[in-house]
DNA sequence: CGGCTTGTTGGACGGCCGCGCAACAGCGGT
DNA sequence: ACCGCTGTTGCGCGGCCGTCCAACAAGCCG
């Protein structure tokens, strides 16, 4: 028996539950599957989190969250608008096969029936569409590019991301990863009334 | 004790697990749901169907081809590929916000739990892009619009439209459904090099 | 050293799952 | 009228689920 302080206790739970989901997906992510990670009793879970349904919104929010602030640290390194625009699709590309993409994928299907995950997912996209709307923001205000209506063409971009990235995830070899990257660099420039390849990785 | 034709019971069964699967979604579908709706032993279901995963296959198919036939229909009505492309988004728009775009999400996320789901979605979504690839390279060869790959641009728009449905069924309120539509007129318009409005509703 | 707080156990509860199978019953053909 | 085919039942199998709770034990404090 392990004894360990509440604070480290849930965290560890987090941890085991995030590694659970990646594996088997968040539908069939379940209480004693964590337990035995932790080579725990399934009792214990429950006496940290009340319920399933938010400790999987808690796990998912970590792991999201983690991408969202490695983009957001990345972009941040940028000098002006269009090299931080640069580094958010680079960042962006890196996690696109990887299980990150298909814990999104399982979170929006789940949304519907899971009221914590939803909000939890909701709120995280939104993050996303404020960080890139900013850049957008930022980069039409010093006349780098042409955008009316930076929120919505941060939308559109990142919906074409995602719509792109769910077939790559769900399947399989439909597109490459190169194509994706591509494509979506290059509606992008469109989108901002920039020159074909000035978004072109770094 | 009903007594039918294979045929018959074989279609029943597929009509009452779509049924399930828009109430309940798809994970969550199952075949005591399947047989209560028939008023018949979960028994019988196995008796026409090997699997589960063989059954919501078969079940997603029917739903998704029905939205397709649609829209290849309405397509096929138009006298030019503008016109087309505009009466494209008519239809889709249409079945952004009901049921159907759910289960395109539930699908999406099984895909990598479910074989047989797998290929059918997989097969789905190749069909919708080469429907709107063709009406593409028809404009292109007509000298309607400029478009150099007409199967990327068929993915690009068909991801975004996907991306932009996915944010209105998970997240409910982040998004309307007029922006949804106008917004992916719009990037179809600048995709193709059309002229802005040449796409907005007939 | 003993008591007490509290992290932890382990199983019970009611319920659900996909699947398989022997027995039953409707119906067409003889 | 009966027989056989086959659609259908009803239930059992082994297993899983989230949640709850009384009992146990580890470490801190007096």
């Amino acid at each position: 028996m392990v004894r360990m302080s509440p604070a480290e206790r849930r965290e560890a739970i987090v941890v085991a539950t995030l590694e659970v989901m990646q594996r088997q997906g968040i539908a069939a992510t379940t209480v004693r599957d964590v337990a035995a990670v932790l080579g725990v009793s399934s009792g214990l879970i429950h006496h940290y989190y009340d319920s399933m349904d938010e400790l999987v919104a808690v796990a998912f929010e970590r792991a999201a969250r983690a991408d969202l602030e490695e983009t957001v640290t990345a972009v941040a390194a940028g000098g002006d608008p269009l090299a931080q625009l640069r580094l958010f699709f680079d960042t962006y590309a890196r996690s696109d096969t990887d299980s990150g993409m298909q814990l999104w994928l399982d979170a929006w299907a789940e949304a519907a029936r899971r009221p914590a995950l939803r909000r939890t997912s909701r709120r995280l996209n939104e993050e996303w569409q404020a960080l890139l709307a900013d850049v957008i923001a930022a980069g039409s205000g010093a006349g780098l590019l042409a955008c009316a209506d930076p929120g919505a063409a941060a939308w559109r971009v990142l919906s074409l991301l995602d719509g792109l990235a769910l077939q790559l995830v769900a399947h399989g070899d439909v597109l490459t990863v190169a194509q994706a990257d591509d494509w979506s660099r290059g509606a992008a420039e469109r989108e901002l009334g920039l020159a074909q390849g000035t978004l072109s990785p770094a």
